[in-house]
DNA sequence: GTCTATAGAAGGATAGAC
DNA sequence: GTCTATCCTTCTATAGAC
């Protein structure tokens, strides 16, 4: 999906390569490590090609981890759409394992990167999304256990994809293995209807 | 031990308030993110005194960071001494979570910061703490879900402090939390001997 | 132990040619 | 849509006075 769509290209591949390279760059060196210079630099252009499709840093920033917002509301709306607490916590583990292993860059970037936290502090309509799981999927006045339980989770996702001994695993293993560990912290007992 | 800055440290109190400064700066803003300027003038100093205590940015970051190594080779010890890998397993969580809860920021740090990533990936010799844990503690040809299952534990760990849910309780209360979900996760069934 | 001053490099951002 | 060239700011790091 994410492909080289583009193949080689000598010139001129537009905003999705240039997406997919800072994306790789984010995740790898951390946002505030990677200068647009060393994003241009890595697609072969000049900063002033990259400030043609993005007016800043942040702009860019921003416009790489949308898809990651619009994912977390889907995956909220179907789990709050259950009406029993296990149900919704393991739709949500579901969801959330899903977008991790189809999409792990985006989301550890918005969940780990310092800049990105600061970034979104600024754009509070944002960073909404943590209250959200807490009162709708969670339940507003949960137990502090559970909702530690699904912090532990939430960030426990973060890693593992980029680690040795999980990295190297295929993708349906990775999945099941992550559903898995979500299960076990958020003590769901299997699939409930 | 690779001597990056010690030796002798008769210096007065700069130090250590140097180092505390550093490391909240260090986990509330990335260590990328954080400038000796920024240190310097959150002491009320200026750059060149920072300077006068380490010889680079890098030489305090690891400076800062020395302690939490120190800190897990002993936890790794303890838990290695024991038999049985429900033992070990236990040990080494209840002793992670008394480095969190004890020193939280160090650990987030550690495990969490892309600058610090690559510094270690530098100092090798300082990197080698994950393979240890999944050689001796989980035992090294453990099932790929147990490595991937402590991976979501370790990772898991950083966050919970500093985030609304969490962070208002108790220190007791959350350390019980932490060692409830890092039980849940490894599936420690109780305090084995 | 801390300061002023500054060198030298790198970063974000803009203007205007093609 | 990409380039060259440039501006201004900030960063790491050093030199030398007190």
């Amino acid at each position: 999906m994410t492909g080289v769509t583009q193949g080689v290209r000598p010139r001129g591949a537009g905003r999705a390569q240039l997406h997919e390279t800072a994306l790789r760059l984010f995740a790898s060196d951390g946002v505030e490590g990677t200068s647009l210079q060393a994003i241009a630099d890595d697609m072969g252009v000049t900063k002033a090609a990259v400030y043609y499709h993005y007016r800043s840093k942040d702009d860019l920033v921003l416009s790489v981890l949308a898809p990651v917002f619009t994912e977390l509301d889907a995956i909220a709306d179907r789990a709050a759409a259950h009406r029993s607490r296990p149900a919704r916590l393991d739709e949500f583990v579901t969801g959330i394992v899903g977008l991790i292993v189809d999409n792990h860059s985006r989301f550890a970037v918005l969940v780990g990167d310092p800049y990105v936290e600061r970034l979104l502090a600024a754009h509070h309509d944002l960073s909404g999304w943590w209250r959200r799981i807490v009162d709708e999927i969670v339940g507003a006045g949960a137990d502090p256990l559970t909702q530690t339980a699904m912090l532990v989770f939430l960030t426990g996702m973060t890693a593992p994809l980029i680690k040795p001994p999980v990295a190297g695993l295929d993708a349906e293993t990775q999945r099941a293995h992550l559903i898995e560990c979500g299960r076990r912290i958020l003590q769901i007992r299997r699939r409930p209807a």
